[in-house]
DNA sequence: CGGCTTTGACCCGCGC
DNA sequence: GCGCGGGTCAAAGCCG
């Protein structure tokens, strides 16, 4: 059924404007970009801060993620593998500007700092990349970096998109793999221990996402968790849900694909993910959706990152809602209706520059009201 | 009852 | 051409 079911190509999600008419305030202009023609396109938008980006909104999930909500602060790296992303060649290294001990100190503050205290994006394209920190903010960028740091706090990544072939597996004739068209995200996770037996861990984002694999990857100690959006039926995106296998608290997320639909607009598209953790079950591997319900104009505020990522993945792209990014969540007009919002609702100050705020003051206003969230929501705690 | 997770099997791209 | 390994399918069972 699914194969019937199956819409099949990347092409067909990424094509600009595939998805509008619906669409909650902000997500209306959409960029679905097919990568492979509309090279142009993407650079441009890869321009604004108000920007949306499809991949299931990663940095939503950061926003959103109960596991991120551990007081922690997001390292975001951005690459083709995650040997790359988490190993820099000392070349790369060098030449971007960073050592390991910046890294390790990253790290180590991700447990007693804030959201965004330290983000770090890295382009594996170090050749068109330098780096540049701004209040521990450190941005990739061909463009300056300095200057787009100095400007704005917000990450602004970007570099020239390589063109790339849209795949679809079981899609004969095209190829898939290496050519797909991939973001990845890594972002801080529970501790081991927290963690399922499998060390399986899933972060959550405002997509429903349903789980329909999982696979040991050779050299890793831990899973790899295939998920699809069952959102909508119909839409292709997926992501992948891992452990770095070389630091069991990184969390890395890989989104191919792009949903074909608005947010979710029923709080039953979420079924799965509503589901009430429960430590002593084993099945649970979604959490509680997202309450992201936190901004309120239209102008949607958003860090869109792109950068070139020369090999196999030629594209990654990511950005995170902020300002005026609005998911249409149904329960949300009543209040929240006794969801967890309570973390977010608290949250006036999101509402006034939510990056600001959290790349200035830390993340959400409290560590530990975020803690409390996080043991709410935490399905591996 | 619908939607989820689990999990073994299958498919297929890719490297050798 | 072959085998490996990653990605997906789909049946079975679980859960609210």
């Amino acid at each position: 059924m699914l194969k019937n079911n199956y819409l099949g190509d990347l092409a067909d999600i990424f094509r600009p404007g595939s998805v509008n008419s619906g669409d909650p305030p902000g997500v209306s202009d959409w960029q679905y970009f097919d990568q492979s023609d509309q090279e142009p396109q993407m650079i441009q938008k890869s321009t604004r801060i108000h920007d949306q980006a499809g991949f299931g909104q990663p940095f939503t999930s950061l926003l959103a993620d109960p596991l991120v909500h551990e007081g922690t602060s997001i390292p975001c790296f951005f690459g083709n593998s995650l040997d790359e992303i988490e190993q820099p060649t000392p070349a790369t290294r060098t030449h971007l500007g960073f050592d390991d001990h910046k890294i390790k100190d990253n790290h180590n503050h991700n447990h007693n700092h804030n959201i965004f205290s330290k983000m770090l994006q890295i382009s594996p394209n170090a050749a068109k990349s330098t780096f540049s920190s701004n209040n521990d903010i450190i941005t990739s960028s061909n463009s300056s970096s300095a200057a787009a740091a100095a400007s704005s706090k917000r990450c602004l990544l970007e570099t020239s998109s390589t063109t790339l072939q849209i795949s679809s597996p079981r899609n004969p004739g095209i190829k898939r793999r290496k050519s797909q068209a991939k973001k990845v995200v890594c972002i801080p996770a529970p501790a081991p221990a927290n963690s399922r037996p499998t060390g399986e861990v899933v972060p959550s984002d405002l997509w429903a996402w349903r789980k329909y694999g999982q696979k040991p990857i050779k050299g890793s100690p831990y899973p790899r968790g295939y998920y699809r959006c069952s959102s909508s039926k119909g839409c292709s995106a997926r992501k992948q849900v891992e452990r770095s296998r070389t630091d069991p608290n990184m969390l890395v997320i890989t989104y191919t694909s792009e949903h074909n639909h608005p947010w979710p607009t029923q709080r039953n598209a979420l079924a799965g993910s509503t589901r009430t953790p429960q430590p002593p079950k084993s099945t649970t591997t979604t959490e509680q959706p997202p309450q992201i319900e936190t901004t309120e104009d239209e102008g949607s505020t958003l860090v869109g990152v792109r950068l070139e990522v020369k090999d196999e993945l030629q594209v990654l792209e990511g950005s995170f809602p902020a300002q005026g990014y609005r998911p249409e969540l149904p329960d949300q007009g009543g209040g929240g209706g006794g969801q967890p919002d309570d973390f977010f609702s608290g949250l006036g100050e999101i509402e006034v520059d939510p990056i600001s705020m959290l790349l200035n003051q830390g993340f959400l206003g409290g560590e530990e009201e975020a803690e409390n969230y996080n043991k709410d929501l935490d399905p591996f705690g």
